[in-house]
Formats: structure tokens, sequence, C-alpha cells
DNA sequence: GGGACTTCAGCCAC
DNA sequence: CGTGGCTGAAGTCC
């Protein structure tokens, strides 16, 4: 497990720990990348911070267009921060030295969204119909409202998209005529009701303690809060699928439990975060941060729409209000072309017809008009690069790919002949690499470029059915301690099984659905896992099909027997030996490898623990803390129902090389394969959330317990907020 | 405040 | 495996 008796620093020299000393160790912020998916940005974290300062004008700027002073820097925080984790500031855009004091925010007043006032809107019309008599009148009663407002003020250039108002849950408004709302209550019957949805959501919030969330962190989030809402939904989300996949197992059958899963979170029970729309980045969000639906981004405030490419909002300036753009999804709707690492050409939105296809010019409005305006106003806009997922045919991933600046616009004539508006952009520099780097991971694979520092190209000599390959680009060590691969756990002896299994007949695989499937009852009538593979919800133990069961290798119920699925590298960490990370991205609940080792009795773990110091050990009898942040009684935590102790120290497979963190990306769960009287129980790992390419794989070591005393302890480099300071 | 309109979704079938 | 059909939901506009 943790290489650190590897050679590398991250134990002090054994036999002369002072433990004092050790303990006394603050977690470390100094984890600095090796691949720009780190912490990088490091967010964000004060939400009252101005997001804006003033800078001088960069123009040159067209006759009668004034340059936006408040535009193109970043706020304090993130510098102060990252100054503090002796990084440089991350994204050079900040560029603090030019700045001169920053200029009051309510010289640039923004619209009053309705919770500030309760009048949506107002100051647009009023706005229209001044400009109609060809006179502008600065409303007085604005301008008053937004100085002793001055706490949504603080935060600046931003508004409120949604706010929803507490005890507003019922509200689901649906347009259209009463037709089409029986036929939606119809199929809403024929599926499973509202209330079943409610259910399941007011659960999983429950657990999660987002029953009711902070109007303030709606606002502005933070890391913790984005993650934690992410996880939510995608919990709800697949638990959604699941529901929907069992009740009506013919394809077509699932209602988009995306949207389902959304609209439920955001607008019954007004869990979101970054609700205010702001320009640049967005807290809690880092560069390179990947999703795998448009909701998603909705949900973290990333990008408002639920479908369109551009969000902008309105911005008050001196006199006039006008459009800017905020963020823009890149997703090859059009024909984008010239997408160079660091540079997009991107369409202008409309001039089509959804219905029957039918095209015509663009017209200078809405979003269009939006970027011509942030052209000329120099702000950053946010890129979301929508980039084909090899694992899904039909689905999409979306990258953050940080903040960009309109360079240029003009108009074309598509393929009928109608005119097309074109916006060349190009990343603000300094920041770290995220679509570049999806460029170079294809490269590698397909063999154009090689990847720098290999040592071997596939560390498993073929025992994988994916290459493991060896890297170390920060050293020379040629690599970790001599080891033999295996590719899945070694039995001296198994279990025996409590009640005799027969196994299930189900010669295509087990259907969801089917309720006489064995394996299936034992699961507790669903199938575990979705037909991408990823694992529906957490369980105290997974029941998978076994040798005595009738279904093919490829059967759903057999996730984790199938081998890797991901494209993996053990690597050279900067301070914690070797460690393990994909060039695939892997999505949240995805099954990434089992470990693999030797068996041992588990009454040899101490014995085992003070002569296998590198630390290759799996032992569930440690205490792990469950990924619920309550301690329910009703959900017990991941447990293995025998005590299993694994040695990787001999034979393993790439878990070995997982690096132990204290707030992980990857957990663990208890796999039983039953075979007439053999119980085989496993240990495989699955993501926590979507995890990007190039990012380390952790997970939680656990604590022991106070008689397993052999173990030593270790410093802990896992740099996170919540870092215990040391690990076993 | 409400309803129409717009929109680089997402899923499955063909 | 590309594409076409179909149902979507948020936000803006009116």
């Amino acid at each position: 497990m943790e290489q650190g008796g590897l050679g590398s620093d991250s134990v002090p020299p054994s036999g002369s720990i002072d433990k004092s000393r050790v303990l006394d160790v603050r977690p470390l912020r100094c984890l600095v990348p090796m691949f720009p998916s780190s912490p990088g940005m490091g967010s964000v974290s004060n939400p009252h911070a101005t997001p804006f300062v003033c800078v001088p004008p960069t123009g040159p700027f067209p006759p009668g267009v004034s340059p936006l002073y408040p535009f193109s820097v970043s706020n304090g925080s993130h510098n102060n921060q990252n100054t503090a984790a002796g990084q440089p500031g991350p994204y050079g855009f900040g560029n603090t030295s030019t700045i001169p004091s920053p200029v009051p925010l309510n010289a640039f007043r923004t619209p009053q969204g309705p919770s500030i006032n309760g009048d949506a809107g107002r100051s647009r019309r009023g706005n229209r119909n001044r400009t109609g008599q060809g006179i502008v009148i600065e409303d007085d009663d604005d301008y008053s409202d937004s100085q002793n407002h001055s706490e949504p003020y603080v935060s600046g250039f931003s508004m409120h998209v949604n706010d929803v108002e507490a005890g507003s849950s019922g509200r689901r408004k649906k347009g259209g005529g009463s037709q089409k709302r029986t036929r939606r209550a119809q199929q809403q019957l024929e599926s499973f009701s509202e209330v079943d949805v409610d259910s399941e959501a007011n659960g999983i919030l429950a657990v999660f303690r987002l029953a009711e969330l902070d109007p303030d962190k709606k606002s502005n989030g933070d890391k913790e809060l984005v993650q934690r809402i992410l996880l939510i939904f995608d919990l709800l989300r697949r638990k959604l699928t699941q529901l929907e996949e069992a009740k009506d197992p013919t394809p077509g059958s699932t209602r988009r439990p995306d949207l389902r899963a959304a609209t439920t979170l955001m607008t019954n029970k007004g869990v979101r975060t970054n609700s205010l729309k702001r320009f640049g980045h967005v807290p809690g969000v880092e560069v390179g941060d990947i999703f795998f639906f448009r909701m998603e981004l909705c949900l973290v405030g990333l990008h408002a729409p639920s479908m369109a490419g551009i969000d902008y909002m309105s911005v008050k300036l001196t006199m006039d209000e006008e459009p800017l753009a905020v963020s823009i999804v890149s997703s090859g709707g059009y024909d984008d072309e010239g997408n160079d690492g660091d540079v997009l050409i991107y369409s202008g939105q409309g001039g089509v017809q959804r219905r029957d296809g039918q095209m015509f010019d663009q017209k200078l409005e809405r979003g269009n008009l939006a970027m011509e305006k942030s052209l000329h106003r120099a702000n950053e806009v946010r890129v979301i690069r929508g980039l084909k997922d090899v694992a899904n045919s039909t689905g999409k991933i979306y990258v953050y790919d940080g903040v960009y600046k309109i360079q240029n616009s003009w108009t074309e004539k598509n393929k009928s002949g109608c005119s097309v508006f074109k916006y060349k952009l190009s990343r603000v520099a300094g920041q770290p690499a995220a679509f570049t780097l999806w460029k170079s991971i294809q490269q590698w694979k397909d063999g154009v470029t090689s990847r720098s520092g290999v040592i071997l190209p596939d560390l498993t000599s073929g025992a994988e059915s994916q290459l493991v390959s060896l890297v170390n680009d920060v050293d020379d060590e040629k690599g970790p301690a001599y080891f033999t691969y295996i590719p899945t756990l070694k039995y001296s002896k198994p279990f025996s099984s409590p009640k005799p299994s027969t196994g299930c007949h189900c010669i295509g695989g087990c259907q969801p659905g089917d309720s006489n499937c064995p394996c299936i009852q034992r699961n507790g009538g669903y199938v575990p896992y979705s037909s991408l593979g990823v694992l529906m919800s957490y369980k105290s133990l997974i029941y998978e099909c076994g040798q005595t069961c009738s279904c093919p290798p490829n059967c759903r119920n057999r996730m984790s027997q199938a081998g890797l699925k991901v494209r993996l590298e053990v690597f050279k960490t900067k301070d914690k030996g070797w460690g393990l990370r994909s060039w695939d991205p892997i999505r949240a609940g995805a099954f990434i490898c089992e470990y693999a080792g030797d068996v041992v009795d588990a009454s040899r773990v101490s014995e085992l623990a003070s002569e296998n110091e590198d630390g290759y050990v799996f032992d569930s009898t440690r205490i792990y803390e469950p990924l619920e942040p309550v301690n329910d009684p009703s959900i017990e935590p991941a447990k293995a129902p025998f005590p299993l102790v694994i040695s990787a120290k001999n034979s393993g497979n790439v878990a070995r090389f997982m690096n132990h963190s204290c707030s992980p990306n990857v957990y663990w769960q208890p796999v039983l394969q039953e075979s007439n009287n053999d119980s085989y129980l496993h240990i495989a790992f699955f993501a926590i959330r979507h995890v990007p390419p190039m990012q380390e794989l952790t997970f939680d070591y656990g604590m022991i317990r106070s008689d397993q005393t052999s173990y030593r302890r270790k410093k802990c480099l896992c740099g996170s907020a919540k870092c215990r300071g040391y690990f076993y």
C-alpha cells in the first residue's frame, strides 16, 4: 500500500521516530501537482471576497465602448491562499502587481434578483422604457437599494439565478395544457410516483446533512459542498435508474433520471450551490474537473442553462444594462473548428429550428449578443468542453477547461448558406492543463507521442487486459521493490458459506427486474451495477455471481471479476513513493480494481504488520469511517462479513500502489462470490466521485484498533483540509 | 406572475 | 456505430 518505505521521505528513518513530534505534525499543504489535475486552483474559499478588482484598461476599444474595469482579474483570496500554501498563484491572470485600488462596487450596479427586493426584472423593463424615450434617468430607488443591500452586494458582480423560497417544495409547475399534464401524470404512475422520488431524496439528504442548506452556501459554495452536492446528485440519479429499471426492465423505460434527480434537488429541495452567477472561476470547481451531465454543471453553478451553450447575465454599468457571457459549453453541436488546445472557435446560437432542422440566419441576440459584448469588455468566459465518452458511446464528458477571453468575432456562411456567428477564444495563461492533457493522453494511446518517463510499458506483463505503465518523471528511481503481479486475490482456503449456494440460472446474464434470480434476491432485489458497470448504491456487502452460477463472465453481476476497465499507470509521486492514477476519466461509482494478494490468517495480522513495514497489507478489521457523515444506525458502514487480511508484499496488483488519503476519491466494498459451500470474499475499489485523468487515486486506509499495536504510524501527506496528520 | 420560447441533452431504436 | 426521433427542464423573454 503506502510506498513510504521505498526510499521516499514520507516516513522518518526507522528506529528513531519521535512520536511526540510526529503527533504534532500539521497537515501539509505542499502537494505540488505533478500533473495539472491537482488541488490546483484551491478554490475561492472566501465567499465574501470581492470577485473583481480594478485593473487598467487594456484596450484598444472600439469607439463608444468603455472598458469594463472590474473584469480581467482574479480575486485576492486566490493569491492569499496559494501564497500560504507555498505555491505560486495558479492562474497568472491574477496579475496583482498592476492592480490599483478597487473601484467601489456600487459603481456597477447589478440587476437585483428576486431574493433582494422581490422585484425581478424591474430594472430591465424600466430601462427599456427610458431608453425608448431617448432619455436615461438614473433610478434613485434602485440606487439607494443597492447601497443599503450591502450584504448581497459584497459578493459583487453576481446575481441570484433561482432562489427557491423555503417551503415551496411542492412547486413543480408544468407548462402545457391539461392534455399534456394528464399524459405526464400517467407516465409517472406507470414508472413510479413523485412520492418515491421525494422520499429517496429526503433519505439521502438526511444522511448527508443537506436537508436544509444555508442560503449563503447556496449562493457561494466551496469545494466540500460542491463535491457533496455532486455526490448526492449521482447517488439519487443512480437510485432512480435502478428503481425504474427494476420496475420496468424494458429498455426505454428510464425517463431521464438525470433530470429527475436534478430537479428534485434543485427546484424542490433547494440543493444547489454557487447560484450567484459570476464571472471567472466558480468556488469549489477546479480547472480539469469533469462532469457527466449538463445538470451537474447547473447544480454547482458552472453553467446554468440546462441545454443552451451560452450562459450570460445582464450587467448594469454606469448607464445601460448589457448582457455579458459568463460561460459556454462547446459540445460539437455546431461545426466548431480549430480547437487547438488553448484556442477555441465557437459558433453562435440559433439559426436552426430544432423541430425540423430548418436553418436560417443567426441573429445578434441573446447569447450571441452577450458574446459580442464580452469581446469588447474583455471579461473572462468559462469554457466547458464536451467530449465523447469512450466508455459510453452515446454519452459525453464535460471538462472544465478554465477561463478564456474572446479575441475576435465574425460571421460565416454555413453549408446551407445561412450566416453563423463565430467567436475565437483563447485561454487565459497560467491555468493548469485540462483539455490539452486529454489531447496528450490520446496521443500517448495512439502512439503519436510517447509518455515521458516510462520505465515499463506494462508492469503486469500481460496479466491484465489493459496495459499498466510504470512511470517516473520526477527522479531516478527505477521502480518499486520486486513483487509478482497477480490480477486477483489468492485464497489458500475459502471461508465456508453459512448456507450452501447453488447459484443462478441466468443463461444470458442476470437481468434487472428478474425477481426469480437468487443473486438479485440476495442483493435486495436489484442488480447492484448499472449497465455501464457503475455501482448503484453503497452496500454493506455485494453478492456477485460465482462459479456455480450459469451466467456468462460478462454478466452484469460479475463486475469486479471482469478485470481493469481503465488505463492505469503506476507513477512516482513527488513525496509519497509510488502511486496510482488513470489515463482515462473515471465516473463516480465505477469499478476500478480489486485488492489482489495472498489471503492471510487474520490472527497473524500483528506479525504481518511488523515484518511488512512498507504496509502492503489490506486489513478489513480496521476501523473505517463510513462515507456518510451521519452515523445513522440503519446504515451499516462497509464492513466485511469475515475478517479478511490480504498481504500484497510478495504478490499483488495495481491496488497495492494506491496511497492513503484522508479525503480520498476511492473507497472499497466487500464483494462475496459463493459456490456450493465456499465463500470467496473480495475487496473491490470504486470511485467516490468523478475522477479526471491523471489525478492520483487514493483511499482511506482506516484507523487501527487499540490492540493493533504493531502497525507503525506514518506521517500523512494527503494535504486535505481534514487530514488526520498520520495513518497506518 | 405566468406562459411561450429557446436551447451545443440524453437515451434508445433503427 | 452514426443518426433520427422523442421527451425534456432551466432560464429568459414578453
